[in-house]
DNA sequence: CGCGAATGTAATAGCATATAACTTAAGACC
DNA sequence: GGTCTTAAGTTATATGCTATTACATTCGCG
């Protein structure tokens, strides 16, 4: 398919699946350098499409940055799903949290691009990145392996999701490599990992009881 | 002084202080729309200087991102100070928790620059950016008024500064405005403030037993 | 087969970064 | 006080990116 070439082939005046090639190589020209790494005319360049060919696709640099940002979230969503079903003595959880930081670590400037830009406050409620970006909460959600109680699963959720980014980014600007080397960012998500399962454990025995006395 | 026009005053060749006041300029750019507001040309032109003449005080536009970035995190030093400083029935930890989120909140555009950019994490060991940053961290130690242990009071930093950075991050994605809107920011950081303060108690505890059976 | 919509191209406007070569003012030194 | 070095600013210009407009080509459907 020539979606996978991700080159237009010569002499082919449609290049016959721009639009996805497109994203395809702004992911990868992210990888590195983030969002200013992704560059219109450079993309256009590198598929053999004329400079102004990529806005028949996207209305602007900014529209092609949020799509990037949406495979990139759908990307992580296969990455925790693959990461959960993978038979394993730990946790659901552990297994997310750990992908959750490899993804981050390794892949920092897709990260930064899905995490640290405003594309993702911009996206309106309903389109492809805010679908994106809620699949993706709702894995941490299933990570936690308890039925909904209230919203103390959404809260707990809402928890370790935001340790875990900041464990990330913490680990990208270096953080851990001055005198607080000592701990390292594995031990910190096992840390945050483990106070969620407690908190979790803590709050449906709370919740057993409660009903227990009520009944 | 010059300085606090920060605007040039007709008919000089001089400006007088050209350095500080593009670092206050672009701050106030940069309040809103994070550093993609930022650009040399414009604030030149605000400041009544020439384009290129910002070149003078810095090799290009990441140079002066730095200072920036590095006068930002000095405010946010500041800012932590003044918190803590005041007096009221909580903790420090607490003041500061709930001055980071403010600052994050009130002024999202800066706090991208500071947390979300490469910027931070190309900052050579002890580039003035550095410092900067290691100097807020110092206080968020300083914040858990507690005597270092190891590395356990560093590791507690670590943590609680991982996790607000986090709710932070999530607070301007907008991920408190769906169904998980029952919990607050507020309640997220007072839950990870109580954890560390929890934390450090029973680590304090269990050093204190282990003296006391070692005497 | 022919026609409209989708997709691509060429040409161009506009803005930003950055450099080079030149000019002015400030301050040190005698 | 005059000169001389240097920091700081200016004009002109090269380069690169976004985005638009007007035109060209192909696809696919009736």
């Amino acid at each position: 398919m020539r979606s996978q070439l991700a080159r237009k082939p010569a002499n082919t005046y449609h290049h016959g699946d721009l639009r996805d090639a497109l994203i395809k190589a702004a992911l990868r020209e992210a990888e590195q350098g983030g969002a200013e790494a992704i560059s219109i005319k450079a993309l256009a360049k590198q598929l053999g499409v004329s400079q102004p060919a990529p806005y028949r696709h996207f209305a602007d640099r900014e529209a092609l940055l949020a799509a990037v940002t949406a495979e990139a979230f759908r990307q992580l969503s296969a990455i925790f799903r693959e990461a959960m079903a993978k038979p394993s003595k730990q946790s659901k959880l552990s297994l997310l949290a750990q992908a959750m930081l490899e993804f981050g670590l390794r892949r920092n400037g897709i990260y930064r691009l899905m995490f640290a830009s405003r594309t993702v406050s911009c996206a309106t409620k309903g389109s492809e990145l805010h679908e994106a970006t809620r699949e993706t909460f709702a894995l941490v959600i299933e990570a936690l392996e308890v039925p909904a109680v209230g919203y103390l699963r959404e809260r707990q959720a809402l928890k370790i999701w935001a340790a875990l980014h900041g464990v990330v980014m913490l680990a990208e600007q270096g953080l851990f490599t001055g005198e607080a080397a000592h701990t390292t960012r594995e031990d910190l998500v096992e840390d945050f990992v483990n106070e969620t399962k407690a908190a979790l454990a803590n709050a449906i025995k709370d919740a057993r009881r409660r009903k227990a006395k009520g009944s």
